[in-house]
RNA sequence: GGCGCCGUACCCAAGUGGCUAAGGGAGCAGUCUGCAAAACUGCGAUUCAGCGGUUCGAACCCGCUCGGCGCCUCCA
């Protein structure tokens, strides 16, 4: 597959260095609060790349880390007077609901900083041995003058690095580019031994620790949100190549950002939406809202930002509709006749096959490879109106459910769908012998059976006009029903 | 100030030198339906922010202008 590299800035064949393995390294969040909408978006397409490389038969090594020591794990701690640890402790718990709730795959090694400090501490002694990086009052820092491709990832030259326009420079550095590999701690803060006195690493040290680790000096992917190329990314490579004095990682691969009002969505702006508070606010069940997050999150391509609001959600919600009802029909046994069309339909899902791996090896393009779908699903309906025999039905949907599993989609009973533009929904099935039955999540359920069942008694004696009647005063009330050729009702509002 | 990204129909969004500018959402009309809904069919950018240039040929390359955003500070 191709993959844009931003170390290059173009579009490379991805060559692991071993052939069949692919490895890869994604910086995780920093457990300090709850993770947003900005988050799940870096998890999802790292999610999907995972998961298409190993549908094209590559095995993975997938490393994703916590950052669990940091000034602002701290600071939370002391603003609410417990330690740091139970910070850390809830916001992974709290990480790992929300990754559960999206359906992101469990990356094969999840480490955390404090478990890797003998190694950062002996990644920090070489630089220090190498000279390469210098010890002040109990502070380590890295000296970017050092290392000659400092800024390759970035394209940034050193000349216009000239740092102190926006933050203080530490005094004691020798260029204000110099960041610190290893801090002194104040009395009273988090600390572990070290050389250089009581301390803790700075950030960057960590994933150059823990890569290195997991994944040996040289790996292949390296990713992250795009905010992270500088300084974090380009620091980690200074560090690391100086350390080993080989390439770190091959191709770096980075993200855009989920933006609000077209502006990033950040902490501190403050405009932020965080995936507990969608999967409550959404009116749809948590599988249901997971799936139409994660089809909106796929419609943009991963680079571009994409800006998230209540109507593109439901378009998102509004386009899987039409993908699930056909799923329904795909596993109705129902009124189609055995008519066919094999070679038809054969030709179809060569074109589908063809397509979705052409958009999924061209850097990840999931919105060409929701519009291979979508192209799917209008192509098996149009045959569907001739009649699709059983087994052409069971093929196409097996080809949803297993091409759509590489993008994380699909993977829903599809009488589990719930089916409503907006607003609550729920499905009364009515079977031949007019017994109704499903659960209710809203009074007004229970009263609306009871008008399906009326108006079902009244169709089944022909007296169609209370069976209208009923209907409109549904309507009225913005809710829509619909006859299904299995003799079910289906209602919406 | 430095570096970089983006501007495609009502909305979202592919396409980045050459067949009719994908796809989705919303909309309108028709087929189907007892009536509906769903599905299907048809309609919808002579045009890709604007202006110049390169080219036989540009939404795609170059320049300028306008507009939006990002990184340079913790940030996915």
């Amino acid at each position: 597959m191709n993959i844009y590299n931003t170390l290059t800035g173009r579009k490379e064949i991805l060559k692991p260095l071993e052939p069949d393995h692919v490895r890869m390294y994604v910086c995780g969040v920093t457990v300090y609060d709850d993770c947003h909408l900005g988050h799940a978006r870096s998890a999802i397409v790292f999610d999907v790349l995972k998961r298409y490389l190993v549908h094209q038969g590559y095995r993975v090594t997938y490393v994703r880390n916590f950052t669990d020591i940091d000034d602002k794990i701290i600071k939370r701690a002391d603003q609410e007077t417990r330690t740091w640890t139970e910070v850390v402790e809830q916001y992974i718990k709290a990480y790992y609901r929300d990754m559960d709730r999206l359906h992101v795959v469990i990356p094969d090694v999840e480490p955390r900083a404090t478990d890797h400090m003998s190694e950062i501490i002996m990644l920090i002694a070489d630089l220090l041995e190498k000279g390469v990086a210098y010890h002040v009052q109990g502070d380590v820092f890295y000296e970017v003058a050092a290392y000659q491709a400092y800024g390759r990832l970035s394209g940034r030259k050193e000349a216009e690095l000239l740092a102190g326009a926006r933050v203080e420079v530490d005094e004691r550095k020798k260029h204000p580019m110099d960041f610190a590999l290893w801090k002194a701690s104040k009395p009273g803060e988090p600390s572990w031994e070290s050389p250089w006195g009581k301390g803790r690493p700075g950030w960057h040290i960590e994933c150059s620790a823990m890569s290195i680790r997991h994944l040996g000096r040289t790996f292949d992917i390296h990713g992250g949100g795009k905010d992270l190329i500088f300084p974090h990314h380009e620091n980690e490579i200074a560090q690391s190549c100086s350390y080993t004095g080989q390439e770190f990682a091959q191709y770096w691969v980075h993200n855009g950002f989920v933006t609000i009002d077209q502006e990033k969505m950040s902490k501190s702006l403050g405009n932020f939406f965080t995936i507990a508070e969608i999967f409550d606010k959404a009116s749809w069940k948590e599988s249901v809202t997971a799936e139409a997050l994660r089809y909106f999150l796929l419609s943009t391509h991963y680079r571009s930002d994409l800006n998230f609001s209540d109507h593109a959600l439901s378009a998102a919600k509004s386009a899987l509709d039409n993908l699930y009802d056909l799923f329904q029909r795909l596993e109705e046994d129902g009124a189609c006749q055995e008519v066919d069309g094999v070679q038809a339909l054969d030709a179809h899902l060569i074109k589908f096959d063809r397509a979705f791996e052409q958009s999924m090896d061209d850097d990840l393009n999931t919105p060409k490879t929701l519009a291979a779908f979508q192209r799917l699903r209008a192509d098996v309906n149009k045959l569907g109106q001739v009649g699709l025999s059983k087994e052409g039905k069971t093929t196409t949907l097996e080809r949803f459910r297993t091409c759509g599993k590489v993008l994380g989609l699909f993977q829903l009973p599809s009488k589990e769908w719930e089916f409503s533009s907006t607003l609550l929904e729920g499905s009364v099935n009515i079977d031949s012998s007019g017994s109704a039955g499903l659960e209710t999540g809203q009074e007004d359920d229970e009263w609306i059976k009871q008008q399906i069942e009326k108006r079902y008694n009244a169709r089944e004696r022909k007296d169609f006009a209370t069976a209208d009647t009923i209907r409109q005063e549904l309507a009225s009330k913005g809710i829509v029903l619909e006859d299904r050729a299995d003799g079910t009702t289906r209602w919406k509002r």
